[in-house]
DNA sequence: TGCTTTATTGGTCGCCCACTCAATAGCATT
DNA sequence: AATGCTATTGAGTGGGCGACCAATAAAGCA
């Protein structure tokens, strides 16, 4: 936690302060959960009071809900980056990166808010829209793909659709019995995607 | 919750008592979620006081778990039977009961075991043990259905397994999206399986 | 019937949470 | 240098939680 001493204020332009707080609010959350996300919490990182993050977020869920988005949005830009150099290559980026321990947070992070979803309605709304739009760029891809030729796919949205439940469904036992069940699913979302998009097995291979 | 007049005590065997308790926590559990699961919420359930229910859990982590597991071994027995009546029957039975809307409830469960896992050791414990206990029932009838020549698969245990992430991964949505995205991943479940048992498309199709 | 055992009560404690609000102090403007 | 605006403090409210424990009453046994 940033310190500072007590008493002493540091006062900033409140959208600078706001980014702040949901940026500090999106790093608790994806590597602690969303329930750590509360204003107490997010308040002594930044060494401010409490009072100040109620001031930005009367109301918590809606803190926890742009977290959720913040931390998303920067991970799928990292993943799908928005102007891709070639179908294939941004693919076997895509699953080099999907498949890394360092994917590990951001799959708990999505059972997380999917899970949290069922009592808050906030974070659910944010929670189907970064749902849509993951879902959206990786049919973008294909759809890119198929024009070039490199692909064939008659229904990318499905193929989109597919993909991503193989990948949600690999990373369902992060936090359980992973360990016990990668040897046979570690392939499972490459060879989807390349059986979806009429690709021999091993064309996404990163090696 | 079953009221009772204030000061009025029902004595139980100890094992009644429990089962009881672990009854009541179960249904919590499935219906409003294993947060829900709480020594207050149950108490009141069963028209007892808190501190009865801290009596025979002191430690609550020990009543969620084995809450969950209680209503998970429940829905694997109505999943699939101990003694199926013919491999193809029962897979498609499964696929049935699965891709039904009863399931829906079953879906969040294993959602939010899996998420609370995170915090809860006791929980993860138990959590563990239902999903290579699920694994290996599919896997000792994809093993009988091998052995009779109905399916045709090398490697049972594998193929168990990524039957089971089709499922939930396609259910990873249930708190969200789920009403989007039906149509492209409801057969998914069902077409790995056929293909992973190298059965003809439509093998399991239940009508 | 009276006695012992123990299942159950009914309250307390401390912790963490979101939310509220009057008072305060930093900063830009003049 | 004085002023006004407002970002920030600091303290308080009420609620839910697990954990703890002495007192109590139900049930089985002598």
């Amino acid at each position: 936690m940033t310190s500072r001493a007590p008493g002493k204020r540091v006062r900033k332009a409140p959208a600078e302060r706001r980014n702040e707080i949901v940026a500090t609010a999106a790093r608790i959350g994806l590597t602690e959960g969303l329930e750590c996300v509360t204003l107490r919490r997010v308040a002594d990182e930044l060494g401010v009071q409490p009072g100040l993050v109620g001031h930005y977020f009367p109301a918590a869920d809606e803190l926890v809900a742009e977290a959720f988005t913040h931390a998303t949005m920067a991970e799928l830009d990292g993943l799908l980056p928005p102007e891709p150099d070639g179908p294939l290559r941004t693919f076997r980026r895509f699953f080099g990166l999907t498949s890394s321990a360092d994917f590990d947070d951001v799959s708990k992070l999505w059972l997380n808010a999917r899970h949290l979803s069922r009592y808050r309605p906030v974070l659910r709304d944010h929670v189907v829209k970064q749902e849509l739009l993951w879902c959206r760029r990786l049919e973008e891809l294909i759809t890119a793909g198929t024009a070039a030729g490199v692909f064939a796919c008659a229904d990318p949205w499905g193929a989109a659709t597919r993909i991503l439940v193989a990948i949600d469904g690999a990373s369902a036992y992060i936090n359980t019995s992973a360990d016990q069940r990668r040897t046979p699913t570690a392939d499972m979302p490459r060879t989807v995607a390349e059986s979806e998009l009429g690709l021999r097995r091993g064309m996404f291979l990163t090696d």
